[in-house]
DNA sequence: CCTCATTTACGAAAATAATCGTAGATAAAT
DNA sequence: ATTTATCTACGATTATTTTCGTAAATGAGG
């Protein structure tokens, strides 16, 4: 069963941990989030979450085994971008720029991080002049 | 009575909207809830939703005639670099390089924001050496 | 086969957020 | 003063998310 509804705030700590970990039994998950979170959580607690993962297509697993490993079904550069589409409209009424200038603004950024924005800067020109036909409009939201 | 936890999402609209409108009235809000999202909003919805926001402290209010006038009690930019901040965290696990990166790759941004974000990152490293000599002026001539 | 530890399934409670109905207050208009 | 329109206060309802208790299943080790 697909679903194309974002994550909860919860669902998006498990997805954090199965696409850092990998393919991971309830158990591995539940003792990360503890670790993550530095509080208890319920191993029954994350099971449920986890098993309602699954049903909205989340998580797959494979059940070969009594214990059942999950992993993550949802890409996690597609997830963000969509968590962050939506947190830009939310917050920035779709400017990307002012979430970008806050974002770079606030913590204040090193001079390799800043040469590593202009080299990836340079490749973004790079692409869009190899396509001379490419006048695209920037459209806001565009995917999903 | 301050409060420093985050507004939720449809505070935060509500929070758009006396930001950009400045103190206004329950039913201005209300008006422009409806307008921006395209919805009707009950009239009582939104007031009860300002009322809560009120003994949050996110909002002051002015009672002295009978129709209450609301303002925003939290700053715009404050608040939206909590909420950022706090993004940042849940999403991309603290690191705003990979939240920007995605935030303009993802989006296919034009020409002028390219250069805009380069005189952005002009300024922020003038800012970041000793400013000897004050150049506001962007050297790099040839943008397209 | 019987225990024991561990797991899954399931439902329900608790917590949080959002919506709305209704009663009563207030002031302006008649 | 009575009506009328609009407002605030407040509780109740609904929806969603999170947490957890309990029972049944499973398999390993005696």
């Amino acid at each position: 069963m697909k679903n194309n509804s974002k994550p909860t705030e919860s669902e998006l700590e498990i997805l954090q941990v199965l696409w850092e970990l990998g393919a991971s039994t309830v158990r591995t998950v539940n003792d990360e989030l503890c670790k993550r979170k530095g509080t208890e959580v319920g191993y029954t607690t994350t099971l449920k979450q986890i098993q309602i993962m699954y049903e909205k297509g989340f998580v797959s697993r494979n059940d070969d085994a009594k214990t059942h490993i999950f992993k993550a079904a949802v890409a996690e550069t597609e997830t963000k971008k969509q968590l962050l589409d939506r947190f830009v409209d939310n917050v920035f009424r779709g400017s990307a720029m002012n979430l970008v200038m806050q974002a770079l603004g606030g913590k204040k950024s090193n001079a390799d991080e800043i040469s590593e924005i202009r080299r990836f800067l340079d490749e973004m020109e790079n692409k869009e002049s190899k396509n001379k036909n490419n006048n695209t409009a920037n459209e806001k939201g565009g995917d999903q």
